[in-house]
Order: structure tokens, then C-alpha cells, then sequence
RNA sequence: CGGGCUGUGGCGCAGUGGUAGCGCGCUUGGUUCGGGAUCAAGAAGCCGGCGGUUCGAAUCCGCCCAGCCCGACCA
């Protein structure tokens, strides 16, 4: 490609909002621009690394047995509406109606849309185990994107749909994909951890996320330094220090202007770990007629510890939490800063397990100025036990004892057993070899292009732009011509390309600072420059990657050591890449 | 959805009541030609939209739209 015919160009100046690194060079190097919100438009730039992307992508999901295939971003609400996410999933699923009034939704994930496919051509356990993907756009109205190609709502994502007699075969595709993940992100040059998450609203047991670690991420990932244990805050655990005695009569007792456990313990001169702190949120539910409703849920959490929603989310079967209302809270007979479940009309009431497990704890008293002691779960109020604490830094470790640390990442892929939940909700069942029918068995795998792009940006780019590594950027070489009326440049651009050897060439009427810098930008690995120094030798100059010193090469001998170049950097790739098995 | 900020040539910005400017980029010509050269001459903006106040609005007021940041939210 002629630098004089690109399509995108250069800024000088980064764009107002590009906040992060990786973001502005992709812009300013011309790979991506914005158009909205979330909304980003791929140049011939970033759309050659997309591409290359893309096809170590499949390469892998080949690798792995998958069929490629391509499924509508448009669906008709009918197949949503059968698995209940058309109800469940919030504003984030954007619906709308065709001319004739049909409900129609765009896609975010596809789930649905497979099943249909399987329900129709899978009807006998000879069919199985099967494996699609698509490398399709999805549409998320996220309520706010940011943060560039990291958040957005319109993405390019490559999800697979595993298809499995049993739950072994199930777990045999999970493993495949676990595996394959790490030699996809490892092609890419991109550094990821996996770590067990929460399956949200795909529903599921078993769940992995890729991360990468980065201080711009959003997702929190708790690590246990000592033995290895890695998760998703949302799911993490940790192990709790329980104080049962025996148990005490409970007692009202005044504490004026005690409404936060700082207060309390303050005032009655006792550890946070003998309260009881009660936190109100509304969970959204749908009932038997598929109609929305909101409930009181009420958690309980020892003082010291901290409530993981998604944890709650889950201990409660809701499908959306949001903080309560006071006057919702004071409906159910409770009062915020002095709650609890006693003597309360809640009927939702989730008890973390170190108040479970304690005893004689402080709670309130549902009266402004008044708390209980001696509270006792079981004794005083009762509900459902589960562990809904947040692990975080510093938290002990549930499998080896030591301290946890936390740290920031970006997911940039998942894996999903999904078992039966879209199977038996859509009717997509099989004929076993006993001849009883039976719900397939389905995982899900997706991976977020744009988001891999993005990630990359981050992590490999220096001080004067990009440096995506060789297997995904955009070009191999990238030569600068800085002679003029010679035939020369033109020639060497002809025969790299006839050697397979993928050029940008600039030679554009631009002083050398232009192109170097431009060239700095937008990163290419293998820099080769024509100048009148060099051609007086008869040689040009090469440089093998980012950083490194530059080397006069003859030009009888260039192609041949590009050659080698090129090679050494994929040897590389692959001698530095770590696959993980499960 | 709450809180904050910003919308002025392609990009980055200045302009707080008198009719729009700077840097970069762009066009033409000259001189340069290995790290964002230089000289000269140009082109390009209903100042996000609508309404209001005023003799007069980019500037003041109201409403709306869009984008960014923090939070809520989020496979």
C-alpha cells in the first residue's frame, strides 16, 4: 500500500477524550474512528489487524473442531421471549417493531439464535457433539460506554456454541476452547490470565474469564499470590473467622446517632465483627405471567465485611438489583441506618454466613436511635444463609490461608458451561442411544475483537505510537523512501510484494521527520529506509522492530533478510506464548 | 439514571454584548530534503439546534441534542 493512497491519516494532536494510550494512537494513527457513543468506524488500518485477528481466531476455533457460521444480528423478539431474557434483560437489549408490528430485537449475544438453528438440525445423539461459531457484530445498549474500544455498544465478537450429549462432552469442548483461548490471545502478543467468574445473565455453573491485567480495567480480580487461586471479585471467596458463644438474651439499647457501623462501634466501644449490618436493595423478578416486579431483598453482612452484589444477585434469584428506597425500606417495616430483619415484613432476607455462624451480634432495632443486642440469626429472624461477601485485598485466601491481593483487568474473553438453560427452555432435545429424549448440552465461548484490539494498543504501545506485533499488525514492513528521482524505491516495493512480503510504502513528496514520525505512530514491526546515504553503498537501511538499532543491509541481500525478520518475529510469538490447560 | 465538564474551519484551542481568531493540517508557487523545514499567496466556520432577552448574541436566559469524565449499571 502507497502511504500517498491510504485512506486514513495521521493527526498530530490527539483528539479531545482519548484518555487512555492505546486509544489515542489508534486514533491518531488512523486504525479507528469515532462516529458515536460506543459507536467506532474501522479504517484500512485497524481493519487489516482486525482481519489478522480475526483469523488467528479461527484458525484456533478450526483447530478445535468449530464450523463457521453466520447467524442475524436482527431477531425476532419470539425466540428471546421463549428463554425469558426478553424480559429479564434491561434497556441494555434494545427491541423495536418491524412494519407489520412484530417485536423485534438486535442481538447482543446469540444464544437464542443457535438454539433455534440446533433445535431444527439436531434431533439424534449421532449429531453430537457439534461445534459453530460466527464472527459477528452485537449490539449492546450499554448505559455508558467509555473508555474508547473497551466499552462500546457495537462490537465485533467471536462466539462458538458447543452441542453435547453429557455433561463429559460438555466438559471436554470447555477444556478444548480453555486451551485454545490461550493460543489465540498468545498469537495476538496479548498477556491474559483466566479466572473463574459469575455466569450473569447467561446463566450456566461453570464460567472462565480472560483478563487482561491493566490499571484502566474495570473488572476487579482477586489473586491469591501464595497458591494461584484466581477470580472474579463477583465470585470470589474468602475464608471468614466465625465467633459463636453461646447465646444472650437480646436487649434494646439506646444509640443516638449510631447510623453507620463507624458510628455504632464507636459508641459501644465493641468491634465491628460483633454487628450485624442489614443492606436493602430491590431485586427485579418475573412472575408467571412474564410480568416485571420489584422486591425488597434484605441482606445481612457481619459489620466488618462488605456485600458483593452479584453474589446477592444470585443468593436472591433476582434478576436486577438496585439500591432501595427509603420509603421502600420503611414499607417493610425497617428503618435504613438503624435495619434489620427483626419484627421486620421482609420477605426476602439473605444472611451471609459469618453472621450465620456468629452470635450475640448488634443490629438494629428498626427504631431511630435504638439498636439490639445479642441478635441471633435463626433465634431472631431467619432467611436464606449464603455467602454473599466481597473478598478483596488483604482477605485470606479459602485454599491456602494467605493474604489475597486485588488487581485491575479488562476481560477480554469468556467461557461459558451453559448446560441446559437455553436447550430446555427452547425445546432443543435429542434422541439418546437408550431412545429417551434429552435437552442438549450447550457452552458458550465468546472473545471481544475490538476489545482484543484495543487491549493490544494498551500493551504494546510506546512513547511515540503503536507496535502491535507482527502477527496482527497491519503490515510487515513498512518502507520509507527518502530519494528522489529514483526508480529505485518503486522497484523494491514491487519485489517485496511479489516475495508475499506485505509493504507500506511511503513515498510521499514529505520530509523525513513526517514520515518517521507517521511511521512511529502507526507502529509497523520491520522499518526499512531508502535514503541517499545508504543507496551510495548500495544498501538500505533496516530496522527488525521497535527499539532496536537499525542495521545497513545490501540490497541484494534485503529481501532475503526481511525474510528472516519476519520469521524470527513469529518464532518469538510462539517460544514466548504460555497455554494453559484446564 | 444521578453528578460534573465540553460543543467555535479537518484536528487542537482562544474569544464574557459591537458582527470570529490562533497553531497544526489543506491548496498553489519558490527554496529546502535523514526525525513533524521554510518563504509567499490562498481556500475553508448559518460559533451543536430551537426559542427568548437586546438596537445588536459565539458571548446573557430557557429548552433540547450530542460527546467526554465520575458514579449507578454492565457477558
Amino acid at each position: 500500500m502507497k502511504m500517498s493512497q491510504l485512506f486514513s491519516r495521521t493527526l498530530r494532536e490527539a483528539p479531545a477524550g482519548a484518555e487512555s494510550k492505546g486509544y489515542e494512537y489508534l486514533l491518531r494513527a488512523g486504525y479507528i474512528r469515532q462516529l458515536g457513543a460506543g459507536i467506532f468506524s474501522t479504517l484500512p488500518l485497524g481493519l487489516r489487524t482486525v482481519r489478522k485477528i480475526e483469523q488467528i481466531i479461527r484458525t484456533q476455533m478450526e483447530e478445535i473442531g468449530g464450523q463457521e457460521i453466520q447467524m442475524p444480528v436482527v431477531n425476532p423478539a419470539e425466540i428471546w421471549k421463549e428463554t425469558g431474557r426478553y424480559y429479564s434483560i434491561d434497556k441494555e437489549l434494545s427491541r423495536f417493531e418491524d412494519r407489520t408490528g412484530r417485536d423485534m430485537v438486535l442481538a447482543m449475544t446469540h444464544e437464542e439464535a443457535v438454539t433455534d438453528l440446533a433445535r431444527n438440525e439436531i434431533d439424534s445423539y449421532r449429531r453430537l457433539p457439534s461445534l459453530v461459531y460466527q464472527i459477528q457484530t452485537k449490539w449492546r445498549d450499554d448505559p455508558r460506554p467509555r473508555a474508547g474500544l473497551i466499552r462500546v455498544r457495537e462490537f465485533t465478537m467471536k462466539d462458538s456454541y458447543s452441542f453435547d450429549k453429557d455433561w463429559e462432552g460438555l466438559q471436554k469442548q470447555y477444556e478444548a476452547h480453555y486451551e485454545a483461548y490461550f493460543k489465540i490471545f498468545g498469537m495476538c502478543g496479548l498477556p491474559v490470565i483466566s479466572v473463574g467468574s459469575d455466569s450473569g445473565m447467561m446463566g450456566g455453573k461453570v464460567a472462565h474469564e480472560y483478563m487482561y491485567l491493566s490499571p484502566i480495567g474495570e473488572d476487579t480480580i482477586i489473586t491469591c499470590p501464595s497458591c494461584g487461586l484466581t477470580a472474579n471479585r463477583q465470585v470470589a471467596t474468602c475464608r471468614k473467622t466465625y465467633f459463636p458463644e453461646d447465646l444472650r438474651e437480646i436487649e434494646e439499647v439506646h444509640t443516638p446517632e449510631t447510623r453507620t457501623i463507624d458510628e455504632l462501634t464507636a459508641y459501644l466501644g465493641i468491634a465491628a465483627t460483633k454487628t450485624a449490618k442489614a443492606v436493602f436493595m430491590m431485586g427485579t423478578y418475573v412472575d408467571e405471567q412474564e410480568q416485571e416486579y420489584e422486591d425488597l431483598i434484605v441482606a445481612v453482612i457481619r459489620g466488618d465485611l462488605d456485600v458483593e452484589e452479584a453474589k446477592l444477585q444470585n443468593a436472591a434469584g433476582a434478576n436486577r438489583l438496585r439500591p432501595a428506597h427509603e420509603q421502600e425500606i420503611r414499607a417493610a417495616g425497617m428503618l435504613p441506618g438503624y435495619g434489620s430483619p427483626i419484627g421486620s415484613s421482609a420477605r426476602r432476607v439473605i444472611v451471609d454466613d459469618s453472621v450465620a455462624k456468629s452470635n450475640n451480634l448488634v443490629a438494629g432495632a428498626n427504631k431511630e436511635g435504638y439498636h439490639l443486642i445479642n441478635t441471633n440469626f435463626d433465634r431472631d429472624y431467619t432467611g436464606t444463609v449464603a455467602d454473599i461477601t466481597s473478598a478483596v485485598e488483604g482477605s485470606i485466601c479459602p485454599e491456602c490461608g494467605s493474604p489475597l491481593t486485588s488487581s485491575k483487568g479488562i476481560e477480554v474473553g469468556n467461557i461459558f458451561q451453559l448446560g441446559t438453560r437455553y436447550s430446555e427452555s427452547m425445546g432443543c432435545y435429542f434422541q439418546a442411544e437408550d431412545g429417551t429424549r434429552a435437552p442438549v448440552i450447550m457452552g458458550s465461548y465468546g472473545i471481544g475483537v475490538g476489545r482484543l484490539l484495543a487491549c493490544l494498543a494498551e500493551e504494546t504501545s510506546s512513547d511515540s505510537g503503536l507496535n502491535l506485533p507482527i502477527t496482527v499488525a497491519p503490515y510487515q514492513v513498512h518502507l520509507v523512501s527518502l530519494v528522489k528521482d529514483s526508480a529505485l524505491p518503486d522497484q523494491l516495493y514491487a519485489d517485496m510484494q511479489a516475495q508475499g512480503i506485505e509493504v507500506l510504502y511511503d513515498e510521499r513528496k514529505a520530509s523525513a521527520g513526517v514520515k518517521f514520525n507517521d511511521a512511529d505512530l502507526i507502529g509497523i514491526p520491520i522499518r526499512i529506509t531508502l535514503g541517499n546515504r545508504g543507496l551510495k553503498e548500495n544498501s538500505a537501511e533496516v530496522r527488525a522492530g521497535h527499539g532496536q538499532e537499525s542495521s545497513m543491509v545490501v540490497l541484494d541481500e534485503l529481501i532475503t533478510t526481511v525474510k528472516e525478520i519476519i520469521a524470527s518475529h513469529i518464532t518469538h510469538i510462539h517460544d514466548t506464548m504460555v497455554v494453559e490447560r484446564l
